[in-house]
DNA sequence: GGGACCTTAGCACGACCGTGTCAAGGTTCC
DNA sequence: GGAACCTTGACACGGTCGTGCTAAGGTCCC
């Protein structure tokens, strides 16, 4: 009965293009948490291999980390921290009194900075 | 009449506490985006005075940075990051034929790790 | 009982975050 | 016209992220 799908790090790591350290990073930033064995293996079940492979879609189509995504997860499960921050973006992001389009243009300009500088590729390095 | 309020980089640093150095930071990260005058030197006023000092109450409340507020911010101007990152977290987190609240036990655990890591203050350094 | 796996812990390393500081040049204003 | 600001740009430095690799030890299974 299909309980014999539960591969191990390796395994998994093979099916999913993850290597196994990668495994287990992910699974200390609470992404990925695979249940263990009696003595303590790791054992990747369908879920979770699936969990993995669109994990990798994620980050490869957004220019993001493994950090952000779990961020993005303390914000769904910590209330107040997603409360306080949510209430910090909503507020006066530009006052609605002072805010002639042009302003805004280059409040626009700014966000747009992928995140923050990446001005010019310089080439320092 | 009151327009005179707008207070230079240095008046700001010393008014919220932060350095001027960080309040270029924290435009760059576009959080806190001051109109600028004609000759290009940046005017923060009442507002974002405010945003200022409330951004620094949010980083003392929560164990966060600037560049995990700027991800937030990214994920509610982002449209697509926000459906494709939301919708991962939702899905399949834990499967639902598959919760015996012993997992789940296990997955509290593991995302109370704050975010990665910080298994012990481990006197390392 | 031994080889092939697994576990955790640690070093290493480039890239970026959060800060400070310094340099070279424009503005303000007396 | 000079002092005291402002601007951007850069170097520096400790800290974390993402990743690999190695070491010391448990487990599986033949």
């Amino acid at each position: 009965m299909a309980t014999t799908d539960a591969l191990t790090v390796q395994e998994a790591a093979d099916t999913t293009g993850w290597s196994p350290r990668m495994l287990r990073y992910i699974e200390r930033a609470g992404l990925v948490v695979p249940p263990r064995s009696p003595s303590g293996y790791r054992l990747y079940g369908a879920p979770e291999l699936q969990r993995l492979r669109t994990l990798r879609e994620l980050l490869g189509a957004h220019d993001v980390g493994l950090a952000e995504i779990g961020f993005a997860l303390r914000m769904r499960t910590e209330a107040g921290l997603a409360r306080d921050v949510d209430g910090w973006l909503s507020a006066t992001a530009t006052r609605p009194d002072e805010v002639p389009a042009d302003d805004w243009l280059r409040f626009e300009q700014a966000k747009h900075m992928r995140l923050l500088a990446r001005p010019e590729p310089s080439p320092t390095n």
